[in-house]
DNA sequence: TGGTTTTAATAAACACTGTTTAGTAAGTTT
DNA sequence: AAACTTACTAAACAGTGTTTATTAAAACCA
């Protein structure tokens, strides 16, 4: 009797409708207007079910929060190809901003919105997407001190630097903590000191 | 007749209460739990009282915005005397990480929340609390250059980058997106990245 | 097949939220 | 003393996340 696979099958196609739909309209309307009843408006069933499948608001941000992770990473795939290391580097750092401009309710719910945060998946030590994104950092900086563009140094160290720079602006800018320049400037500012960055590290780093 | 001029102390008075209440509210409980309601029940005056002396919620935390500011600099005051302007950067850069530690919900509204930026202050590329802390940083860069430490260039850019970094790993600190490390491991990188961008920047910037 | 149990879904309520409006009471001016 | 102005608030509007009691359907068992 297959009913209790039919039934795991409905919980996870449900779990997937609810977290479409929410996935959706937070897209389009970001945090504060994204509700359970504008969810359950979405799926058209009432707000009291979506509790059935997730705890709370929290979790339902935090499934956002993973497949966001998610399309991240197929953004990234083409990267892992470039040969050259320090090239990989960079177009890693362009890649982060780059998908934060064009996608920033789902760079706000990645790396800056505490909800997704509060569920248990991402405490304790814990936090698997987190965990995958920053070793591919890691691994890309490893092939760096291999290939001798940087000094045999702990590449965690290393990472966790050349993460802070990059995603320093970026949530500067969607955070509108540039305002004190113009467009033209902002952008000109980004983009400069991201050379400038690239530049420092191959010489000192 | 200088009922008038009593009156616009009462108004400015009034405005003091408010802002004074809302931040201590907002400090212990953080931006969620701060309503125009918690409010008015700590100043003893009804919700709609606060609509008039401030336009909405976003104008009570610009206000907020403001005096955290204004701590910010009095915090930063006794760095200024440092002579040595590379000792002044770094001096600079771990009083940002510390300011943001013993004050997390100061440097959310400071640095991360949108709130304070919705309002007129904060658009139109004026946004003077931060072109001023900026400047700040600038001046030292400037004075960087100047000693011979930096190479001659545009102190804006190479500003931008400094502040990037510090801002990116505090930000990603304050937002638990380190949370895939252990508390010690956590001190330990950033202290160790500050480190590392500190004596890079001396040798290649 | 009939009766019992389990499951899925919901209506309604609770305790909140930011904000607006209409009305009142006190202070100020003429 | 009457007219006007200002400061304030009660009440309402339209929402919010979440919980609970209830119902209807599906699944299981005799």
């Amino acid at each position: 009797m297959g009913i209790v696979e039919r039934k795991e099958r409905e919980k996870e196609e449900m779990r997937r409708k609810i977290v479409d739909a929410a996935r959706h309209l937070y897209v389009k309307n970001g945090y504060d207007k994204l509700s359970i009843r504008s969810i359950a408006d979405e799926i058209e069933y009432s707000p009291a079910t979506i509790y059935l499948y997730f705890k709370d608001k929290n979790e339902v941000m935090y499934a956002i929060h993973q497949q966001a992770f998610g399309k991240m990473m197929t953004d990234f795939q083409p990267i892992l190809n470039i040969n050259d290391p320090f090239a990989k580097l960079m177009a890693m750092g362009r890649r982060y901003t780059q998908f934060a401009v064009e996608n920033p309710e789902l760079f706000d719910v990645m790396f800056i919105i505490t909800a997704p945060m509060e569920t248990l998946e991402c405490r304790e030590d814990i936090w698997t997407e987190g965990r995958m994104s920053f070793n591919m950092l890691v691994q890309v900086v490893q092939e760096c001190i291999g290939a001798g563009i940087f000094q045999p140094q702990d590449p965690e160290v290393a990472a966790m630097m050349i993460w802070s720079t990059i995603h320093g602006y970026t949530a500067l800018f969607i955070r509108k903590r540039m305002n004190m320049f113009s467009d033209e400037r902002r952008a000109e500012l980004m983009e400069e000191a991201f050379t400038l960055f690239c530049n420092t590290l191959k010489k000192g780093l």
